[in-house]
Parts: C-alpha cells; structure tokens; sequence
DNA sequence: GTAAAAGATGCGGGATCACGCAAGACGCGG
DNA sequence: CCGCGTCTTGCGTGATCCCGCATCTTTTAC
C-alpha cells in the first residue's frame, strides 16, 4: 500500500509522514510532494490509490490536484487536512468528490488521535469522514435552510470576477433581467441592505462591491475560490 | 531576556521554541501565545520586548496584535514570521512599524539558519532583517515604480469595501470628481482595461468589482486587509 | 522666481446598475 | 384540470458609474 502526501509545510510534512507510517503499518511506501502539481504528477506515476493533502498550496491549490487526480482514477481515496473549514473550500470540495469515493475532510487543528482514526477509517476502510465542524458547513451549503443556492453561489462568482450584468446573461445563459433578480436576492441573503441604508443615506454603500466583501469575510470566498473561478472564466472566455 | 512567541499552529510553534532556545543562550524564558489576542495580553503583562510572531491567525491577526504591542511600548523587537510575502502585508507591517524600531519579516519557507540569524540579529544586536522577497515588495511598494501610491492603495481599499463613490469623497474629504480620477488611475494601474475591452464588446467587465479581484488575484489585497479595512470603516462609521 | 508637472474640481453625457411592476413559463399537489 | 408558488423575462425609471474636456491650485524642479 502506498501513500502520497501533498502538502506544502515541511513542518505539516514531516509530521504527516510520522503519523501515516504510525498509524497505518500496512502502508509500505510513502511519496511526498511539496505542492499541487508536484502530487498529480506523482499521483499519476505511482498510480496512487491513497493520498492526504493540504488546500491551500501556493503553486497549484488542493482542490485544482484533487480534480484531475479524481478524474484520471475516480476511486482514489484523498483525506483533506486543511487549516480551515471555510465554506468556499467545503463547496468547493463536495463539488467534485466522484460519485462513492471515498474520501475525508479533517482540520488541522483536530487532535492527533482523530487524524490517524480518519486515515484508518479512509483508507483501510472506505469511509468517508468528515470533521464535526466541517459537517456544519455542508449542512448549510447543501441544505437551502440560511445557506446559499447554488444559482445564488454561481452568481456571487460572477460578480465577484466583475463581470457585467450582460455578460453574466450570457455566460449563465439567461436574461439580462434574470440576472438582476438573482442579483437581488444575493444582496437580500448577504445583508448588503442592512449595513447599507440604515439610518442616514450617507453611507450608503455600492451593492455589487459590497457583496463581494462581506461574502469574502464570511469565508464564502476566498482566495483559491477566486484563482479557481478566474480560470474557468477563462476557459469560457477561450471558448466563447 | 524573555522571548515571546505568537503562533496559532502547534507544530510551528513547538518549531519556534526550540529554535529561540537554541539559538537564544542569553534567553532564559520563553512566553507562549496561541493567538493575537492572547499575545496582546501576554505582552502587556511580562513587559517582554522581544516578539517573534506569525501575520494570519484566526482569532486578531499578527498586524492588530503588532500596532498595539508597539503602541504600548514602541522599543519591542518583533520578527514577523509568516507564510507569505503578499504586498498586502508588507504594506500593512511598515504602516505600523514605530521609528526606529528593529523588527524583521522572514518567510516561513526560509532555511532555519536564516531564522536563527534572523533571531540574533534583531533582538541582540537590534537591527532590522528583512527577507529578500520580502525586500522586493517593500521597493515596490514604497517607491513608486510600478507600484501603487498610497493615495491609490487607499481608494482602492475603498471599492472593495463596496463604499460607493460619494462615501468615499466625504470620507477622503475630496471632491467626486476627484475620486472618480483616483480610480481611472486605479483601473490603469490594474490593467483592468487590457483585459476588458480588448476586441469584442462582449466580454466587457465592471471595473469596480473586477479591479478588487484584480488586486486580490495579485496579492494587493488580502483577507487580513479586508478584516483590518472592515474594522476601520466601522470606527469611522462610528464618528460620523 | 518661474515654468512644468501633478493633482483637484466642475460640467455633462452615455452606459450601467438597482429595482418596481406585470406578464408568461414551469413544476407540483389536489 | 386547476390553482399555487417559484423562476424567468420585458419595460421603464432614477441613481450611480465611467470618463472626456476645461479650469484652477498645489507641488516639484531648475
């Protein structure tokens, strides 16, 4: 059994490397890379059923690696050990985790005792496990309940790239009208308004920009968010 | 000597301990913080006037912590060890940096001999080190080469609070034709217009929203900011 | 001290945005 | 089949944004 490690740390790395070989005797073989595209590469030429990775890497993030490695081998088994449960990395994760695979979200903050039970429970087991707090976030990006829609998520990403009303029409394929109504109910869902009008209409703010921010400070965008929804704008924008 | 040291993660902060000890004969106790707040208070109550301390935690990020430790007592020593070299950070450390003051920045990718030397040097010696990336940025930043005034940093802060046009006039006490000037030269800066109206009228972006991500995708901006800009606006607000 | 450069302000217009109102389109339980 | 809610679309309006043109003030340079 072989085990690819994807983390950028040397620090995070080592004791990573400790704990799997700790922790799963079976294990014989343990790769390491040190950033995301370094572990495809590695994923793909070891033809690695196993891997633990950080999000958050500076050359190529998590959730970009654990997609083409989830696309090349669907029955890859990847444990996320992130520092944070944002719910822009949460989405984004649930977004392209193949249909049965099996595979886990822990904090690095978690304890010890509960990193090696979900590389226990993952690897030897095929279960998925995700971290309580983790979970929490799931739970409202799935459910609709205080949480985001997805039409509502896609539209945030949209104007958070600065794309103009009419070019979202285009992109999302509707009308430029539809565009604003979902553009309303973004705000609605975010509180722009609140902060906004208020009491005095000196501080009013600008809607479109506001947005951005406060979804940005309640984490449901961050910055590998952003780098990700770049390239797809990109794409598109290739392809037109 | 007592050393401070303010670290969120477990292992760069078991890391950081033994680091100082080893390369600190002449130190002879070392403070633990585990987030900004907590270091605040720590340096408030052992007086201590050596801080070694990491920008991004969760709970008040390393530059709130640094402005008020050195409010306090502006002769502290503190080295800034962080993950990063964002312009957003540099900028935001000798914004806050007192005259006269040593105090260092050095990447947590640095080999540890830097950081031993980097230890040295700032609180025996007390002279300033500076990484070389990090050098990089300041140049940048400062001299206006390429890089961004302060009074187009400033505006630029602005939008992505999603402050509209005339909130920013009153609070900038400038005219609204003069902040719609900032920003033309802003959106210059950006190259927002490069990428905008090119060829086709198609793709044409909201150079509002699009310059905050711009910024963001190139490090001008980061969370820390947003939260340090948020809490700024609030005050403001505030005062009317 | 004077000239050049940089910045601030006012005016005005075309484009975009935010959004109320109302009419069709679609799914869903009775 | 009908009624109901949700989603989509069109039209129109007032506010805001982007920005060219021109004037005036401040700073910088020599």
């Amino acid at each position: 059994m072989k085990v690819l490690i994807v983390e950028d740390d040397p620090l995070h790395r080592s004791f990573l490397r400790e704990t799997v070989s700790a922790s799963l005797p079976e294990c014989d073989v343990v790769i390491e890379a040190k950033n995301g595209e370094e572990g495809e590469k590695l994923a793909r030429d070891h033809k690695s059923a196993h891997v633990v990775m950080d999000l958050q890497m500076a050359s190529r993030n998590g959730i970009e690696a654990a997609r083409t490695i989830w696309k090349e081998r669907p029955d890859t088994r990847i444990l996320f050990w992130s520092n944070y449960s944002d719910e822009a990395y949460v989405r984004g994760v649930s977004r392209i985790v193949p249909d049965g695979a099996a595979y886990g979200y822990v904090l690095k903050s978690a304890s010890e005792e509960r990193l090696r039970l979900a590389l226990r429970s993952i690897f030897i087991e095929a279960q998925c496990v995700i971290d309580r707090e983790v979970r929490g976030m799931q739970q409202k990006s799935l459910g609709q309940t205080k949480g985001f829609t997805d039409s509502e998520y896609e539209i945030l990403i949209d104007i958070a790239l600065g794309l103009t009303d009419r070019a979202i029409a285009r992109r999302r394929r509707l009308s430029l009208r539809s565009v604003q109504n979902r553009l309303q109910q973004l705000y609605e869902k975010l509180d722009v308004y609140q902060s906004a009008g208020e009491d005095n209409e000196d501080g009013r703010f600008n809607l479109r920009a506001r947005a951005v921010t406060v979804a940005m400070l309640r984490k449901l965008l961050n910055y590998s968010a952003l780098e990700r929804a770049e390239a797809e704008l990109a794409d598109w924008l290739a392809s037109h």
